[in-house]
DNA sequence: GATTAATCCTAGTAAAATAATAGGGTATGA
DNA sequence: TCATACCCTATTATTTTACTAGGATTAATC
């Protein structure tokens, strides 16, 4: 029950995108540099951001990543499901009637799978991208390490 | 996000050992049978149960597990975090002070993963072994597949 | 128009985790 | 003594993850 990378740095770039593109477009490299992140990695998980429309690019020199909705449109749902795929703890738990499990009548944990998938998808679905980039704002006002050489693996 | 066989397996075996040992022991190969899983890959997960303290086994002929406390005292959690462990969806997150990454104090998304967590646990634990026992029997009353050669791959 | 700074797209690959399989040992009832 | 069952550890095949790499396209600037 882990979140890959892909979740756990994709969240962590999208906060600073956020942060940083009210002005200008945010590039790959310079969110990988404040990061700690392999640019090339960090470039696939954009492109997934990108397909879900949480995010939209602009090329060519001086181009990067801006926001394409509203930092309080944008929930940690919304980023991990787009970065994970479904979030439900199981595969084929036939959650959705029609594309069940063969064995979905007599599946006694199917339940179980659709209440933890369900309470998941309510948590990360509250929790919206502007509460965490104001959080933030706030750890940086404080003076935590501005321009730390430890970097999170989360 | 997803839960392994271990945890998916386990739980079914759980209830299928709840099921039926309430005048003797069930035996992995009764339990593998009924529930179309690899014996000796059961047995592995069997013991982590046992080590969990939610089961007990008699050795020797005619010997199998019991559960080592009643259907109403076990939950769902119970049997997840001793199959999977922590149901944490990252390993390093900093939930608990003492063991948080360095990066810690300046982290952002570390509330993130202690709001699902949370929520995860709170589900599992709610939901307990007795209630999942009740509907496989209502399922087997209602005469769905008797003896199945369809088996839930979850 | 050339250069440079960017995103874009696909493929490959090393390492880690998962899901079993396998072998032999120990206990116990008939 | 034999068959049935749990016990414990090691090995292995497969799958997934987490990258790395190459090269194409786009656009601003010199």
């Amino acid at each position: 029950m882990k979140l890959s990378t892909k979740g756990r740095y994709g969240l962590r770039a999208l906060i600073d995108l956020a942060q940083y593109s009210e002005k200008e477009p945010v590039s790959i490299t310079s969110i990988a540099a404040r990061q700690g992140l392999s640019e090339r990695y960090l470039e696939q998980l954009m492109s997934m951001l990108k397909k879900a429309d949480l995010i939209k690019s602009i090329r060519g020199a001086g181009g990067g990543y801006v926001l394409n909705k509203d930092v309080k449109d944008i929930s940690v749902g919304d980023v991990l499901r787009a970065l994970e795929g479904s979030l439900e703890p199981v595969t084929c738990s036939g959650l959705d009637p029609e594309e069940g499990c063969e064995a979905s009548k007599e599946c006694v944990t199917k339940y179980v799978w659709q209440r933890i998938n369900d309470s998941i998808n309510k948590t990360v679905d509250e929790i919206k991208l502007d509460q965490l980039v104001e959080e933030s704002k706030e750890i940086q006002a404080k003076g935590v390490s501005p321009r730390s050489e430890i970097h999170c693996k989360n």
